[in-house]
DNA sequence: CGCCTTTGACCTGCGC
DNA sequence: GCGCAGGTCAAAGGCG
């Protein structure tokens, strides 16, 4: 009876947006000739859920994703998570011509199957709809599925991750001496997750191991991280995907517990492409989009934007968020633990039911003198959340650090040159990130978005005076936000306008 | 005996 | 069409 009612909720909802889109399509048509020299993509940015309509709908939307989300508290952050799996499916063309037909609620996206998105149905309808080559590439490195690759030192032939895996197969690579092992996930028979293994040529010592796919099963608690991880990388890459065409390079470093993880986009947006992290080469198929989790490296900011820049010769702007964490990264190295799993999972949203782990902690940030509540499950991440915590709050520079960071986004945002029509629109009163910019929308569906789902979910309403201070704490280290533009504010072909 | 790994064969996609 | 490379299959064998 429920999926009707949701099924049913959502063909009423497609048939609401489809209306309105028409409306909208309208309206856009007429501009969309006049600005058609100026830009060549045009896409509502809203936490990647609507396409181009009106701002009433989109806040009427909103709330219904909000609604939604309230309904599904037990379902945390999935919100942001999984923007990607209808936004992997739709390409910033459609989205500009037609509501997605999956963006209407949370409990429509929560209905899909993973795999429901390589559904031929789909396919057909996107191959119809292409309307010359270049898509048609385009649309064609879509349904490939993303796959996400780690990178970490390890001793073991393969990294804990905690899942189950069978390996079936074994080849060696060109460009690697190195074999590479196939595994597949054997936790349920279904499950179509795939995982690559392989060491890294120039460094023995590193282990690249490739996700593909998604769990359609419950996972282990101790494997809830680098599957969240993976899920959350994977989405922001098919968000990136889905609406963005040319140049924005991503780098949101994790939590505290996850410091030195690296979510890296940077290339010139073309899909199929990988996503390389900095210098370093893995040669990997380009068939399919990938993202690599460099977890060799400490994600500093600096580091962030020496990547930034790696790649000007995609001449565009280059939009990052990163949560940068000032901790080495060599605790994070060795295994994955369920002890920062617990609590990387709550980051990510996927463990709903442990929000009270790190509720506390924002408490106590919103007091750092009230000591955190003693939380139900321990693990070792306890500690280096308040370990965390009481580094940040005793850190004078975090404030005004953060502060400037935002001032600085907002500004470029504000004064961006011809081309830049970005706003950051950060409304305190009622937690409320939305989000439009005129460079890569889809990272910030994946990023931004993601801190909207924090923001909407954790945001207390005694924190509105001090947004930026009360959000992070949750998990994060000192948090900054840059918008780098790389690009001559000439180049506006393949922005996003809103 | 069941599960897993190994490994050669096979399939598929892509570039030339 | 051909060759190459990536990916998968499945029989054979190992191990507990």
């Amino acid at each position: 009876m429920a999926k009707d009612y949701q099924s049913l909720q959502s063909h009423f909802l497609d048939i609401l947006q489809q209306e309105e889109a028409q409306k909208s399509k309208d309206k856009i048509s007429t501009h969309h000739d006049q600005e058609n020299e100026e830009v060549d993509e045009l896409v509502s940015l809203s936490l990647g859920r609507t396409s181009a309509q009106p701002k009433k709908d989109e806040k009427k939307i909103c709330n219904n994703l909000s609604d939604g989300h309230e309904k599904n508290d037990k379902e945390g952050l999935a919100l942001g998570l999984d923007c990607s799996r209808f936004e992997f499916s739709s390409n910033s063309r459609e989205s500009e011509n037609r509501p997605s037909p999956a963006n209407t609620t949370c409990e429509q996206l929560k209905e899909q199957e993973p795999t429901e998105i390589w559904s031929p149905s789909k396919i057909n309808i996107k191959s119809k709809r292409s309307d010359d080559q270049d898509e048609e590439v385009f649309q064609k490195a879509q349904l490939k599925k993303a796959r996400v690759s780690v990178r970490a030192r390890c001793d073991t032939p393969t990294m804990n991750d905690g899942c189950q895996w069978r390996k079936y197969g074994q080849k060696i690579a060109k460009g690697n001496p190195c074999p590479r092992a196939y595994y597949r996930c054997t936790i349920s028979p279904t499950c179509p997750v795939r995982k690559q293994v392989q060491r890294w040529h120039e460094d023995m010592s590193i282990l690249i191991t490739t996700y593909e796919g998604t769990h359609n099963h419950p996972l282990p608690i101790s494997a809830t991280a680098m599957a969240s991880t993976t899920s959350a990388a994977a989405s922001m890459l098919q968000c990136r995907s889905s609406t963005s065409q040319l140049g924005t390079s991503v780098s949101v470093s994790t939590p505290p517990n996850l410091h030195g993880l690296n979510f890296i986009f940077s290339e010139n947006a073309r899909p199929h492409d990988q996503l390389n992290f900095s210098s370093s080469s893995i040669s990997n198929t380009n068939a399919h989009p990938t993202i690599v989790l460099d977890l060799t490296a400490p994600a500093t900011f600096s580091h962030f934007n020496r990547l930034s820049s790696s790649a000007p010769r995609y001449n565009s702007s280059s939009t990052s968020l990163n949560f940068s964490s000032p901790f080495s990264t060599n605790s994070l190295q060795t295994s994955w633990s369920s002890g920062y799993s617990n609590n990387y999972a709550n980051y990510l949203g996927k463990q709903p039911a442990q929000e009270h782990i790190y509720k506390p902690y924002m408490q106590m940030m919103n007091n750092p003198r009230t000591p955190p509540p003693i939380p139900q499950v321990q693990s070792l991440t306890e500690s280096t959340i308040a370990a965390t915590t009481k580094i940040i709050t005793s850190n004078p520079n975090f404030q005004s650090a953060l502060a400037a960071a935002i001032s600085s986004y907002i500004g470029q945002q504000n004064v961006g040159g011809p081309g830049e029509s970005s706003s950051l629109d950060m409304k305190c009163g009622k937690p409320n990130f939305s989000i439009k910019s005129a460079a890569d929308s889809s990272a910030q569906n994946g990023t931004l978005g993601f801190a909207s789902s924090l923001l909407d979910k954790y945001l207390p309403s005694s924190t509105h005076q001090q947004p930026a201070v009360s959000i992070f704490p949750l998990n994060s280290p000192p948090f900054s936000a840059s918008k780098t533009a790389l690009g001559s504010p000439v180049e506006v072909k393949d922005h996003v306008k809103i």
